[in-house]
DNA sequence: CACTAAGCGAGACGGTACGTCCCGTCTTTCC
DNA sequence: GGAAAGACGGGACGTACCGTCTCGCTTAGTG
């Protein structure tokens, strides 16, 4: 179980329990049904207290602002387990794993990673701890799985890993947060096809 | 040759106008200035006023908010000549661009754009002008360059300009906003030889 | 020759014409109108301007601010003619005119002079203006009425025309402003019973 | 039954309570200060806040307005005390307190009163609150003290104690506003003379 | 099994920035 | 060439939240 990690700030110092989990439940459930309701940038740690029925010390007991209760609540939404799903082939595994990621960044999800991303660039903490406890896990893995991709001889002896990552990853964020079109099952393929094959003329 | 135009310009200097540019100019100024300064965060309208010398409400005049305000001051910053200057080959020019946008993003340009493309993910206003201001029209140029290189058959016949664009490009937001590694030329070149090749064995 | 005092600032009915009496008009006519409409604290030169029709600039030439306005709207309002007209009697005279005042001051005159004599509680050159233009006209010309009265002997030989007019028309401004009571005629009947006949016992 | 005693006990005795009159009293000794020092009109919530070391949203808290905090700052001021002292006699104590009232109205609570009086004629509910915490029980000690006059045969029997009041006292009122001339105590006894006596030749 | 110490809700507090309103000045543009 | 129109620097307003700080109440672990 990984509950000490959740509760690093709460149990640390004092050698006691840690506070009531069920209080830590409520705010990051209000947090995250107000952050989906009104918007990371009109949520008050106020409104989060009020929703949960809890005064603002028993917030700022636990969390520092409010980036990093959405922070926590984020990851602890998020299924830390497998990320690549056996399909059909190695490769089509990859696309699947694309496409329930995508899936994903196109509800609730995105909304949060989104609202994360962004207020990282501002705060240099939460860009610490997204970091560590979204990114570089997820990239853990995919490097591990895409070793492994080639030693069976499905990416190029001379792919690096992380630069994998980059190619095949990278639009996607790109696109939850430019606009630029849909996040779509389509546009995973696309982007999926163009970088495995490559764009130029063969 | 210079005697007539410098006088006209002299005249100028000492006189107003409605809506002066001098004004606006003296604002965009102080806000990149305190940007880049204290960051985007602590920007308040208040400084930039204080520091262009400037009532709060002429800023409020021309501007709803403070990202309004670096986002003007960004585009203004920005040359918008051409993007991909010929080098040896078709495909270098496609790279040297790729290393003179990264230049520029571990530059001031970046801390604008990181500041303005998270601001962006909070204020669907800012997310249509950035993208209309910024991220189309060089998507639009970066379009017309890619169709001429599948004229050229540089480019796989099959290949979709957009898809391209994002495959390219959106590693070189990723990276700066995530801070997963340094926004190197080292890292574009990788970034450049993966996608081009494909990621697949042949 | 006194007609320039009144129009020291606004005219110079001599020589050069006066800067158009029919702005001048307009204004005067707009501000008496908004003050009985919106009240004198919410009264605006922006406002004023606007009703008038005229640009602020047009009022700021001619007025140093919204109260010497209003000021100078009220004295051109009230027919500076005769005080005291005659009645039955010498001291019924008196009591009508109190009477006058007393309907005056429940019209528009009295709010224009309550609101006048309030702003000049904290504008010691509006007070000095009220003093000059409404309080010591009307003083000068009770003065003379009360020294007639004496030679009358109307009055007690020992009394001070000043203390006849305070003693009288003291409580007339007292109650405008303070809102004890009515400032009805038979208010005012009955202050002037009391002060001509004496509080005390016979 | 004890425990309600004892709870009563317990609340009073510490020393912090919600609404802190420590507070409440240097927001109004601020604001006295600064009315004298400065005006009523130069007043801002800014500065009494500042004066005061509090925060503005303490004042919002309290009081409306800055004409709210002066009154209450001048009703704590006077001392709700006997008004009228005896003297050597009845009617004599009456000019005493006169006296007493003018003296006042030379010094500090004649700046509030002035201030107060006048903001009251653009302020409706400053107006009642002047009327109810000032005016009246003023006015109702004064009628109550007036009718044992009209027991004590000194005041005509047909004397009516409310314009008494107003003869005698709305001169001082007067006068502390107009500028006629100086709240002295041969004003005061002019105008006592006067009134007492009547106006009329006997 | 009471008692005491803590965690808690509630919300007042000193602050900071906001966006608005109006001031009084100054410039441009139109009639 | 004077007036309307309105932009400008400035200052106060009243609001919204921030993060800190008491207050009593509740409650749970200890003695």
């Amino acid at each position: 179980m990984k509950s000490g990690e959740q509760q690093a700030k709460a149990t640390a110092a004092s050698g006691g329990r840690p506070r009531s989990p069920r209080i830590q439940q409520a705010i990051l459930n209000a947090a995250v049904e107000l952050v989906l309701e009104i918007g990371f940038k009109s949520l008050t740690i106020d409104a989060i207290a009020a929703k949960a029925g809890v005064g603002r010390m028993t917030i700022y007991r636990r969390w520092p602002n409010k980036a990093a209760i959405v922070m926590e609540a984020f990851v602890a939404r998020v299924d830390p387990g497998t990320l690549f799903l056996s399909a059909k082939s190695y490769a089509e595994s990859i696309r699947l794993q694309m496409r329930t990621m995508a899936k994903a960044f196109r509800g609730k999800d995105g909304a949060l990673i989104r609202a994360l991303l962004a207020e990282a660039q501002f705060d240099p903490e939460l860009a610490t701890a997204l970091r560590e406890r979204w990114t570089m896990p997820r990239r853990r893995m995919a490097i591990a799985y895409f070793e492994e991709g080639k030693r069976k001889r499905v990416f190029r002896p001379d792919a690096d890993p992380n630069a994998i990552i980059d190619v095949l990853y990278a639009p996607i964020y790109y696109r939850l947060q430019m606009g630029t079109g849909p996040l779509s099952d389509a546009y995973i393929d696309e982007i999926f096809e163009h970088a495995m094959k490559g764009l130029m003329k063969a």
